[in-house]
DNA sequence: GCACACTGTGTGCGCCATACACAGACCATA
DNA sequence: TATGGTCTGTGTATGGCGCACACAGTGTGC
């Protein structure tokens, strides 16, 4: 019951005894790093069987050996997209930890930003990821809050730099393309806005500057609403004390 | 340039000159309530324009002359998933009418939790998906924070309550599913996180009663978790002060 | 040295989104 | 009232997808 998909078994080493035939040619990971690469190139979309099968000159089915699904396949990508996280600075306080562990996954969403595409259907269970929530919880050790808040507050910053990054994320910041976008839709949204059923929307267009618009959300914004998350967390500490 | 794209020309019901040749069968709003209908049933994976255009009665191809990809029709969902949002209480304060639009938008998503797959591609522009922003930039319109800072502050809530939803939503809260799936969870993390590489999580876990783990998340976890967020506001709001 | 579990392969199924050509329905115009 | 042109819904087809299943060959543990 509490035994572990077989792909789980394979990202942590659990080797099973010696066997008769032939060895497996390669490892669940070339598959993952097969993958990511299509990913990282194409997007989410660029990632079929065959394709991946294709970039390591095996047939689809093969990958079958390996994985039981290409919900799978998701979870081994998951795994090795972000790599290890950052060790934890032991002298830092605990809003610059947590700081650094949020700016370290979102960048590696900026890298690899099809993981938001991937549908979460279940809390994390492989190696590096429980790397990232073991550092993600270290972070608020010294804070006092219990086992249970400590893991609401990762959570919460979890789920902030996700949010952010579904945003934001997926172009370059700043790049013109985000901009010219940026432009298009308050511009659109100025015509659509009328003012006697959207007040308070046509109201935040007309008093805001125009360059106002041009705003580099992964520069400023980001750390703004991370810093009002953080802003919340510490007044739950203070509360618990 | 600042053409809109056939679907929002329809839903904001903006109507060409009379024409020769039939008339539509039927709206866009029809094909929209069909695919909601099937998403709630099986999820969003069992909407295919097929699907659908079954649904209504007619051929596959049909769909094509209202919508001009499956991303359209995403698009329609989504406007038409969650109506209108609730009126906004002029006597509350901001904190109370932030709070009622976020469970708001929290009850759609538990009604509509296929709503969290569609991917993001660009910022609402449909009706009633203004009319939400709408309402959301109204809880903080006498604040004092700028027109910048409240889109913000309304971009962080939507962002929890998205986040928040993309954990707990899918199966009925506090479901003896849901509890089961948990208690797996916590055992196969119990067994996998040596205290040695984990010592955070290891102890995390040893130090919380059983019964800890049984949470009512949508209960009594989402509430702690929006409150956290607009304490982090209401610190904005105090320094802009 | 041998049995046989296990490897990678080939074929095929049902489903998907959507391109394209077409027949007929309907209305603006004359 | 006649009609031309345009729009509607349909039929057919294409290339891709995930994956089931049967199979041939391989190489290790006995």
């Amino acid at each position: 019951m509490t035994e572990l998909p077989r792909v789980l078994q394979q990202l942590w080493g659990m080797e099973g005894p010696a066997r008769p035939g032939p060895k497996p040619t390669f490892h669940i990971s070339d598959i993952g790093n097969a993958a990511i690469k299509l990913a990282d190139a194409g997007g989410l979309g660029a990632v079929s069987m065959s394709k991946v099968a294709a970039e390591l000159g095996f047939t689809t089915m093969s990958l079958y050996r390996y994985v039981d699904s290409k919900d799978e396949l998701y979870v081994v990508m998951l795994e090795q997209a972000f790599g290890p996280p950052a060790a934890v600075d032991p002298g830092a306080d605990w809003r610059q930890r947590i700081t650094t562990w949020a700016l370290a996954f979102r960048d590696g969403l900026r890298r690899h930003p099809w993981a938001l595409q991937i549908p979460i259907v279940e809390p994390p269970l492989s190696p590096l990821q429980l790397e990232w929530m073991e550092n993600g919880l270290r972070a608020f050790e010294d804070t006092g809050l219990s086992p249970g808040d400590s893991l609401s507050a990762m959570l919460l910053v979890n789920i902030y730099v996700r949010g952010a990054g579904a945003i934001t994320v997926g172009a370059p910041s700043g790049s013109e393309e985000v901009l010219e976008a940026n432009r298009l839709y308050v511009q659109r949204l100025a015509m659509l806005a009328d003012p006697d059923r959207f007040p308070t929307i046509a109201r935040n267009l007309q008093s805001r500057p125009a360059e106002d618009f041009d705003v580099d959300y992964d520069a400023g914004e980001f750390i703004f609403g991370l810093d009002a998350v953080l802003d919340g967390i510490e007044a739950l500490i203070a509360r618990r004390a």
